[in-house]
DNA sequence: GTGTTAAATTGTAATTGTTACAAATTAGAA
DNA sequence: TTCTAATTTGTAACAATTACAATTTAACAC
């Protein structure tokens, strides 16, 4: 059940624990990019006594390990997505969904070259989904700046 | 003095106002993608009925009108780039500072048969800077998550 | 110029996401 | 089983941003 995740933690020298093993079986599967209060929420409901500041603790040493991802692309709220390997995220301004777009940044071969040491790549677009321009939903208001 | 900045706001039919002139003007100068507080902080000394809320509307509409960019690389607060053409940014977690990367993303073609509306392209790297790596820093403290 | 009106500005208060911190608990090693 | 550093918890503080109502003003018509 949890093997896979206590593997992650044991593989980067972090102390097992049963709150980060929920978040880390949270985000696996959801894979919708929680924010920090939807994690807390949902985990609240089996585990009253789960605190909010342990779930922003738990993804941020998750990140720090590169076990997890964390986004910025809303601008508001930070975003944390399972899925480590590199790749891109569109924003819905109408929907508010994240979707994952699952391409390489061809430029990193010239980041390397800078001279600047680059830990993270992110790439994000920002606009209207497939979806919501089909619904014509792009005349309606926007849910995210 | 202010004519460029005139035409931008006339060109976009948004209202001329001293407050906007000054902002893009203080953009224009600085672009070391300042935060809405550090543009508040300069613009009040010289007027100082200045309004922080005055400073979020302003950027919000300039914006929108695509005049500038607002960048979400930090995500702890926005920070604002009087250049609009599409290029990359690099955060560098020891100094802090924002450098642009005059790089284009190569995947917009992608992008645009996704059937999504891309509105915004950003690119994100983040690490030590060059600067801070030749300093050896990058063993100091972090000033930015 | 004067009057008009919608848009912009202002100041304050509220809100939201996140962090600081001290006390209690616990994972993992001896 | 014991020990200790790491983690968790709860509360309070903080910082960035937004809501909102009152005031002012840019731009347009006359």
């Amino acid at each position: 059940m949890f093997e896979k995740y206590v593997k992650l933690l044991k593989e980067n020298s972090i102390k097992v624990t049963p709150q980060r093993l929920e978040i880390l079986k949270y985000l696996d599967k959801n894979r919708t990019h929680p924010t920090a209060d939807e994690i807390y929420s949902e985990l609240k409901e089996k585990n009253p006594a789960l605190s909010k500041t342990t779930v922003y603790n738990s993804v941020e040493t998750l990140n720090e390990h590169g076990i997890i991802q964390s986004l910025t692309i809303s601008g508001s709220e930070s975003r944390y997505d399972f899925e480590n390997k590199m790749h891109h995220h569109f924003l819905c301004k109408k929907c508010g969904n994240i979707i994952d777009i699952d391409i390489e940044c061809p430029n990193i071969g010239k980041m390397l070259e800078s001279g600047h040491k680059v830990e993270e790549v992110h790439g994000y677009f920002k606009g209207i989904c497939k979806k919501c321009m089909k619904k014509g939903n792009e005349l309606g208001k926007y849910v995210q700046k």
